[in-house]
DNA sequence: CGATTTTGACCCGCGC
DNA sequence: GCGCGGGTCAAAATCG
């Protein structure tokens, strides 16, 4: 419930306009905020609400006192008025007769305004718990936002000359990936359900597609050379992948996300290299939810809290908790998506940014750090800024990667989130897994594009790759 | 009184 | 084998 209000930071609400109503002075008097948190603004919204209201309906400690300023002033009009009508009659009887219906009155006048309180103390309630669910959506709708926006920037004239070229390129490469094959990677990678930040690959594929698959998740799979091993290696990859985690950088002064689940603490530890301490959430929302996150405080800018989410939910989800989820699914799946050579791939050829940089993607960050692979979408920037790349990491190194394959992915899984509709894909925003699963997977291997980015994707790392080495020998 | 948080202990993998 | 760090467990404390 705190977490709720709790969750959501400055830079969020700042572009809220019920939000905004927050930041107005007039709700927010100066000293309304507790350690500058935003969100004790939000529940201030109904403090100060209260006060206001205090002044106009007498609302909390001022009641009785306020009622009863009320009440003398009707009283003593009323007084006033009798007073007249006792001099011109009984004086004494008179007074007596007005007091009694003066006081009938004050206490009928009580009992409305109690009863009137009453009211406004449920419809406060109302509002706040339409105030938190609205806060719930905004900030999921803002991750969709703020990742469609980075993703429409990245499309640029030059991205398309790159496409065009990185396939030329393929082809001259000749047949490392056959195009039979980068459909099916696309079919293996599309196997992603919404709500599910994991995937499952494991179909049948050339060693170096194989390499490529596994290094995806480290390099600790074992690799499987013959079919009668697809099965235990579809599930160990599968098994690996499911912990692929998806990390939202956000600023907020706030402890926790607010994502729409509902959370458990359970444990919290000190990281190294980090004077904040990194807690330890559980989805409570199903019996038996394995969904996880971390949130932890960065060590160089206190202001960013960074979430990280690990599992699927197997549980139907709030409408709240929609928008983060399939933002997440959408990040995993380019993660899990990405033509990944093999960790000992990158460490033999142990170069730093071998492609060029390129794009303005610059939210996401891919990581390969053992053991499981993450993506982190940073939406403490700016969206113009062009100086941070789609990027993997390795141990120790910082690769480029080709940003026109998640791009590409990415979109494709918008569109079939609906998300970006001007492409010509329609497809319903709320479906079954199941369902969710066999659509992107169509949605996706029947766009062409998708093929030729994911064939720029690889030939740009191949060549990349290769005149990197070739330039290192030189050296 | 049930749900949640806190916190020390424990487990496990990894590097030396 | 040992120490370290990340992650989890579970009993006690706290909250609503």
């Amino acid at each position: 419930m705190a977490e709720g209000r709790f969750s959501i930071g400055k830079e969020l609400i700042n572009g809220n306009p019920i939000l905004n109503c927050g930041e107005d002075e007039h709700l927010y008097p100066a000293g309304s905020s507790i350690d500058g948190n935003p969100m004790v603004k939000e529940m201030d919204f109904f403090a100060a609400d209260n006060n206001s209201s205090k002044e106009k309906v007498c609302a909390g400690d001022g009641v009785v006192h306020d009622l009863e300023l009320n009440t003398r002033l009707n009283l003593s009009t009323n007084t006033s008025g009798a007073k007249s009508n006792v001099d011109d009659h009984h004086h004494e009887r008179g007074t007596i007769s007005y007091n009694i219906n003066g006081n009938k009155r004050k206490v009928n006048e009580l009992i409305h305004v109690q009863a009137e309180l009453k009211q406004m103390h449920v419809e406060n309630k109302r509002l706040r718990d339409m105030l938190n669910q609205m806060n719930n959506n905004y900030n999921g709708l803002k991750m969709h936002l703020v990742t469609l926006m980075q993703i429409r920037n990245a499309k640029t004239e030059k991205d398309h000359e790159m496409i065009n070229a990185a396939v030329e390129k393929n082809h001259a490469v000749g047949d490392i990936f056959s195009s039979k094959e980068i459909i099916q990677m696309g079919l293996d990678k599309s196997d992603v359900a919404i709500g599910d930040i994991s995937a499952t690959t494991g179909r049948e594929r050339s060693p170096d597609h194989q390499a490529i698959v596994q290094g995806r998740v480290a390099n600790k799979v074992p690799k499987f050379g013959t079919s009668g091993d697809l099965d235990q290696h579809s599930e160990t990859v599968s098994s690996l992948i499911r912990k692929a985690r998806v990390s939202v950088r956000a600023r907020s002064d706030a402890y926790m996300i607010s994502d729409g689940c509902h959370w458990r603490k359970y444990g919290q530890k000190m990281a190294k290299g980090s004077p904040f301490p990194r807690a330890y959430y559980r989805c409570t929302m199903g019996s038996s939810c394995p969904v996880r996150k971390q949130v932890q405080r960065c060590a160089e800018d206190r202001s960013i809290l960074i979430t990280t989410y690990e599992g699927r939910h197997n549980h139907p989800l709030p409408p709240a908790a929609e928008p983060m989820v399939s933002t997440t699914s959408a990040a995993a799946s380019m993660l899990l998506s990405g033509p990944m050579p093999s960790a000992d791939h990158l460490l033999m050829n142990s170069s730093n940014n071998i492609l060029p940089r390129n794009n303005a993607l610059n939210f996401a960050t891919l990581s390969t750090s053992a053991p499981f692979p993450t993506i982190t979408l940073d939406l403490t920037q700016s969206h113009n800024s062009s100086d941070h790349q789609f990027q993997r990491e390795t141990r120790g190194q910082i690769i480029t990667f080709p940003q026109v394959f998640g791009q590409s992915l990415h979109n494709q899984y918008s569109n079939y989130l609906g998300l970006h509709g001007s492409q010509g894909m329609v497809a319903p925003n709320r479906m079954q897994n199941a369902d969710a699963v066999s659509s992107a997977t169509a949605a996706i291997t029947a766009n062409p594009n998708f093929t030729a980015a994911l064939a720029a994707a690889i030939a740009s790392i191949i060549d990349n790759t290769i005149t990197r080495n070739s330039s290192d020998n030189n050296a």
